[in-house]
DNA sequence: AAGTAAAACTTAAACGTTTACGATAAACAC
DNA sequence: GTGTTTATCGTAAACGTTTAAGTTTTACTT
């Protein structure tokens, strides 16, 4: 491995006189800074980021926390969208991106430690438990971070519009005249709270009225709790005319229970998604639902929490809301009123 | 922050002491090490890092390379699945886990001048094109490596067992009665070729004649492609009995072309996936599938790795086969013959 | 010509560890 | 009592950077 004082010798300078010239600082002559650069060129020096982190204190390297537990954390395609997008911002930003956890080894820490142990700049926090003691630490630490679909008081946050989504959802299908709408909604957390209170919302403002076994609850990316809630919806003595699922994958198992019971969609049932990921645009036919910018969301967190990082004397807590669109598929039938 | 220094002022010992106590050294005095233990431990001390990893050489922590180009690296259930376990599996050996890139910030460097850069003590290469010359430099280099799904001479990979899938599903269709079996296969990689030729092998051991149109090629993770590739097999003079996909997703183009054209799956047409995941587990039919392990090559391929990067002297280079399970569904009709 | 300022470069300390080597004292052998 | 071992702890250098402060040389000001 090739270092600055590798450099120095060979150019017969001293080693602060390398590491400005290859800094750019401006108290190195013009002619000796290029001469070093080309020679530093020729060597193959890099610089080592370890040595720069310990003196500088800073790693120019993010956290992302992600849990396992529920071990949909990645293989959900939302999350694995932001993931990707906020890695390749962050590294056009000059930041690498390390996964964070408890326990790492035979040491046992929490988050916050951890992300010290690393020297982490900052830590974008992700599909966790937000209720967790050790969450919470570390969002209350001074480490800069962003949590995405969660908001902390006085923190930064990125948040997909949910409140949004599902008032376009539920207008979208009021106006193909659906009158009798269902939703199943996912387990209870601060997302399905904000969708479940737009669902209301939207329907009181358009007059619907949505009764109380209209509303059930599901298990997000699970095609059986939303096949079962299905079943039971189907089994009211006033069906719904529509149903609203709690996520595109688990409508499958919607689309399951409706084919079993010899129903078409739509033209027995309308039914909306919601996430708009690949699936929902190759099933026929095509379902209508809410499409989740997560490209944008990872790329605004990476983008929030290096600014946040850089300048942190004059940084503001944001809350970022991405919107997302409506994806107007075949599933939901255009009926006469 | 609180560091070696600190603790051995409040200790009245040399910073030596204080790190050979912590460390669980031998030359020290077993009383004064429970009390510098205890005082670490009251005074909240963690180790930093960025520090051991300048002195020591090894940062404890690997590089994982998924290219995004493709933008299917992350989304597609079988990398995130095993970027999830091969994350646990390090992390419980304790090494943390760091993305690898080329241009990180406004320096432009290739995955190996990243590598270094970051102190990584070795990387796993997975889903990238593998005829790059950087990955293969990166290869090539003194830095520890596996390969997924790849073979690079005298280096560890991790494979899927493509060879053993292909005949256990080619077997599986010709023992309930099919002769006329079509491939479609993904674009033209070291997985596909393994698989094509699995598929010609198996198909002669048994003796099945397979016509030229029967293989056929379409894009992995592509349901139009392979919704294409199906209409055409359709439209042949003599139709296939059953049609094996490239992977579960992609069999959505088909069974829509199929449904189009009002053929049922299994009576109509015989269809197999591959990858087993989810989603294959909850169509209704329930697609036969060969379920890849990816959890387990996660999981090796960081325990692989980390074995390496701690006895390198010793180290042998490893070919491992991760083999997987054929998924029975109901979209293989037992036909009599 | 004397003083000041700017430019260009060096010295040395610091970041937080680890570890080879040295030092001290107690214990032991004879 | 002398020499040797052992246990325990300290000293100091090293890892590869950055940077404040100092030094020298040159140029400029009046």
């Amino acid at each position: 491995m090739v270092t600055l004082k590798d450099i120095s010798i060979e150019c017969g300078v001293s080693q602060a006189t390398v590491s400005k010239a290859l800094n750019g600082l401006p108290d190195i002559g013009e002619e000796t800074a290029n001469y070093i650069r080309s020679v530093a060129k020729r060597m193959g020096y890099l610089p080592n980021a370890t040595a720069r982190a310990l003196k500088l204190g800073s790693s120019h390297n993010i956290g992302i926390l992600f849990v396992d537990k529920t071990s949909c954390g990645l293989k959900h395609e939302y999350f694995s969208e932001i993931l990707n997008s906020l890695k390749v911002e962050a590294e056009r930003l000059g930041y690498d991106v390390t996964f964070i956890s408890k326990d790492i080894g035979q040491f046992s820490m929490d988050y916050y430690q951890h992300a010290k142990y690393r020297n982490c700049d900052g830590v974008v926090i992700a599909s966790v438990d937000f209720k967790d003691p050790d969450v919470i630490r570390l969002v209350e630490s001074e480490i800069p971070t962003v949590t995405l679909d969660y908001t902390f008081d006085s923190r930064t946050s990125v948040l997909s519009d949910n409140v949004g989504g599902m008032q376009e959802i539920v207008r979208y299908v009021y106006q193909n005249g659906h009158r009798r709408i269902a939703f199943i909604h996912g387990e209870d957390t601060s997302v399905t709270q904000k969708r479940i209170a737009s669902f209301f919302k939207t329907c009181t403002e358009l007059g619907i009225r949505v009764p109380e076994s209209y509303v059930c609850a599901a298990i997000y990316h699970d095609p059986r709790s939303s096949g079962l809630a299905t079943r039971n919806l189907l089994a009211l003595p006033e069906r719904p005319t529509c149903i609203l699922y709690p996520d595109d994958f688990s409508f499958i198992g919607g689309m399951n229970e409706l084919e079993q019971q010899g129903l078409s969609i739509p033209d027995d049932m309308s039914v909306v998604g919601y996430d708009g990921i690949l699936l929902s645009q190759v099933l026929r036919p095509k379902l209508t639902t809410f499409r989740q910018d997560a490209e944008t969301m990872g790329r605004k967190a990476a983008a929030l929490l290096i600014e946040q990082i850089e300048k942190p004397k004059s940084w503001i807590p944001q809350l970022i809301t991405v919107s997302g669109e409506l994806l107007e598929g075949h599933s939901v039938k255009s009926i006469r009123i």
